[in-house]
DNA sequence: TTGAAAGCGCTAACAG
DNA sequence: CTGTTAGCGCTTTCAA
């Protein structure tokens, strides 16, 4: 059985009172007291019972991460960035993968609302969720990471510039000279997708160059679903000669595909893909992408929670800038 | 104020007990009181409060997971399995990282221990695991994923076969003639690298090629750390004519050092990596690499948690077998 | 400086 | 079939 705070009371001659209060340094106790109740502590290896702590205190010190795809580059290392942060400010953190399934994702808000955690930090699935509000009208903290929409109220957001990502990336095809630009993505009607679909349209814009619907393709997420997409984009405008690629397995994928294809990267086809991930030095040829930085997304995404703990009015909407890192495969050098 | 069953015990004139019973299904209710409740939970979105759950019932139907590298390809998608497996099992996740930091793994077992959590499942920093036997003495379940050691007694462990990756990738590279292979690993004194090690010793051995200490390299588990460990070992040896690397992010960072030293792959140096990460086809040359599911030893751990819970003497150490995959880096084709 | 006691919200005997 | 009641292990007034 394990011992609990009031065996070592008991063991201490003294009331749980003062063992709660030697555990948490809350109140100050006699050199005396406090020594033997350490000595006993110690002996028997007690440790405070957290559940009973988090139902008296009525908060559990941990968060919610919702994700709805991983593993993917972009959110495990924002992942990465919540869990860095979080351990730093002394909270757990329970990680949840909806898998794209907008159903679970809801249950796993009950879930967690149902005092689990102190807030939930929400990367959703879909553009629906209008159901927040049930959770933030009850003081619930959620904040939205990476994907967002304006239908839940009062939710803090931290998100990349997508729109900023979708238009650089289109001026530098356009400056190498581009005119037909496809744009491959592997979700739809999420906000990473519509505003870098949005970024595209004013690039295509600014250069009186008129918006194709038909040169955009939606894939699967994977390297096998990039291929595929390349594969049906082409077949149907062969006169594309640059594509710009919203998820670095797509892009892998992709490259595999255009070379099956024997055609030229970057001569037939130029390609910029997004996120900066490891290998895309060194594939044949380097591939240039437009990268948002998901670590600090996720860091503060993590403090943005916090605020929200701390003022359940706290909603700014927080967006990084993008960068480009440049190589081969988009034409430079 | 968020409602408690109390009060909705009151509205509905039943007793609390009923309620609970109605929400559980334990027992069985009238009709009418049945659908009143109902009602009534659903009018004001009640949700039970777990933390009062867990602490009455002793469990909480959550588990940790501690690893101490994250994001790293393998790790990740080994948290992918064991999350996916979690899922399934109804199960919620902890997830940390300790980021090879070996207090830390301890102050978190520690706190995990606290009842927090209903079992862990430790990738643990290093080889000194036997303070874990604190935890398994007083019956807490902790399986031993990936890496393990022998010091932690009465503990399941889940792991790939190392000694068998090992043996596997130098024999491959031994039959392509070469004599004289290199090793570079990311972390030292962990049973993943040592069985590894030993797998190559062995097959080795039985080519009757003498071992050479100074052929192991160790350095950073990064693209640049693979880089500085392969112009390292070339200085040291540059009669070395193949690579065995034990990390993807190495793996990429050994072959940009090798082209920027202008010797080719795998002519002058063949080389096997290890995971099969995505862009292995499509870098030039597309990289051989020896893999171990992490994905199913995810799941696998997760499967024994379970079995660790509902029976403190289970114990046993599966291993799952590694498959090679040959392409151009190693000489094939 | 310390202790008594109430109670966080729930479940589970047990009794009726 | 339903209600009473006694905790789960802790924190926190309040009083001494």
């Amino acid at each position: 059985m394990k011992v609990t705070m009031k065996q070592i009371a008991k063991e201490a001659n003294v009331s749980t009172a003062t063992v709660s209060h030697v555990i948490n340094g809350t109140k100050h106790i006699t050199e005396e007291k406090y020594k033997k109740i350490m000595e006993i502590i110690n002996k028997y290896n007690y440790m405070p019972n957290s559940t009973a702590k988090n139902l008296r205190q009525k908060k559990t010190k941990t968060a919610g991460l919702i994700v709805s795809s991983f593993p993917d580059t972009f959110i495990t290392e924002m992942v990465y960035g919540v869990e860095e942060r979080a351990r730093e400010m002394g909270y757990n953190l329970l990680l949840i993968n909806t898998n794209e399934d907008r159903n679970y994702e809801e249950e796993t808000m009950n879930l967690l609302y149902s005092r689990m955690v102190d807030g939930v930090i929400l990367s959703p699935t879909s553009n629906d969720i209008e159901y927040l509000n049930k959770f933030t009208n009850e003081e619930f903290p959620v904040v939205l990471v990476n994907r967002y929409n304006d239908t839940a109220k009062n939710i803090p957001k931290v998100t990349g510039d997508n729109f900023q990502t979708g238009y650089d990336a289109t001026i530098h095809l356009l400056r190498h000279g581009h005119k037909k630009i496809g744009m491959i993505y592997g979700v739809s009607n999420v906000s990473t997708t519509d505003d870098r679909i949005r970024g595209y349209k004013e690039a295509l814009n600014q250069h009186n160059i008129p918006f194709n619907e038909n040169y955009m393709e939606l894939g699967h997420a994977t390297v096998l679903g990039g291929a595929a997409a390349v594969k049906s984009l082409l077949k149907r405008h062969s006169d594309i000669t640059a594509l710009f690629i919203q998820n670095d397995l797509m892009t892998i994928g992709a490259i595999s595909q255009i070379k099956e294809s024997l055609l030229n990267i970057p001569e037939d086809i130029a390609l910029i893909g997004f996120g900066d991930f490891a290998s895309a030095p060194i594939i044949d040829p380097p591939v240039t992408n437009i990268m948002l930085p998901p670590d600090i997304i996720g860091r503060t995404a993590f403090d943005a929670l916090l605020s929200k703990i701390n003022n359940s009015d706290y909603k700014k909407h927080i967006e990084l800038p993008p960068s480009l890192i440049t190589r081969k495969s988009c034409g430079c050098k």
